[in-house]
DNA sequence: TCTTGACTGAGAGTTCACTCCAAGGCGTAG
DNA sequence: CTACGCCTTGGAGTGAACTCTCAGTCAAGA
């Protein structure tokens, strides 16, 4: 598929997606004889695993040096793991900060709606 | 307290709590004789509050109009509750999400484990 | 008196991750 | 032949939220 259909699968704007490549997040694109982008199924599950890492938070940086190792092979994949297993551990960290303060949050509103059935109850 | 004993205890830089303050965020800032920004407990207590926010990704923007809510006094509880109820749900999703991110890492985290014990029983 | 270390405001600079533009090339439909 | 709708590239522009620089002021201490 070109790179249109390919953004619109995965939920990206074709911008983006030739701006990933230009980065080399997407290691080797198969080009056409015109030049043109073509991409398969299985570009598909990578740059889905990518997004999903750009979701959590993973900067472009580390995301680059995980695309890095897998481009390297097999050998490198006690480093692909510990690189994962790190951002698992930070985004761990950070969902409990976001549940704390999403409960402060609640305590807040509660608060407030008290206070304004305090007020139409009076 | 000064900028600096004030930016320290809250966990900012001075820069950035004279930027909030120049954008409206602080609402009114006391002022020593020379000028100086003077804070209290009080205001330690609101840029708590707004740090919160921002921390769970609130922008700037909304924070501001939050905080000229409350400039306005009791008569806009009601509004302020709405603004925390939308951010608080926007929030909950957010963390749903982030969680089936982790929850996937974690699989792939666990496949990487055993296809390495894979290798290093054989 | 001079240095140090705080403060001030205006405004320029930085970082990140896009997002878009200009100029041009193919391939098909009218 | 021409228009359309894709695609290509390098490089410029954007927006958010800081972050810093500069030039100047003030107060305390050696």
């Amino acid at each position: 598929m070109n790179v249109k259909q390919f953004a619109e699968r995965v939920g990206l704007s074709p911008h983006t997606i030739r701006y990933y490549d230009k980065l080399g997040l997407l290691g080797e694109v198969r080009r056409g004889p015109n030049g043109h982008r073509y991409f398969s199924e299985r570009d598909l599950e990578w740059i889905g695993f990518v997004h999903r890492l750009r979701d959590t938070g993973m900067p472009v940086e580390q995301m680059l040096e995980y695309a890095r190792l897998r481009a390297e092979g097999d050998t490198t994949m006690a480093a692909r793991q510990a690189v994962l297993e790190c951002h698992a551990e930070a985004l761990d960290a950070h969902i409990r900060q976001q549940q704390a303060h999403l409960d402060n949050l609640t305590r807040k509103i509660a608060w407030y709606r008290q206070q304004l059935a305090g007020k139409t109850g009076s």
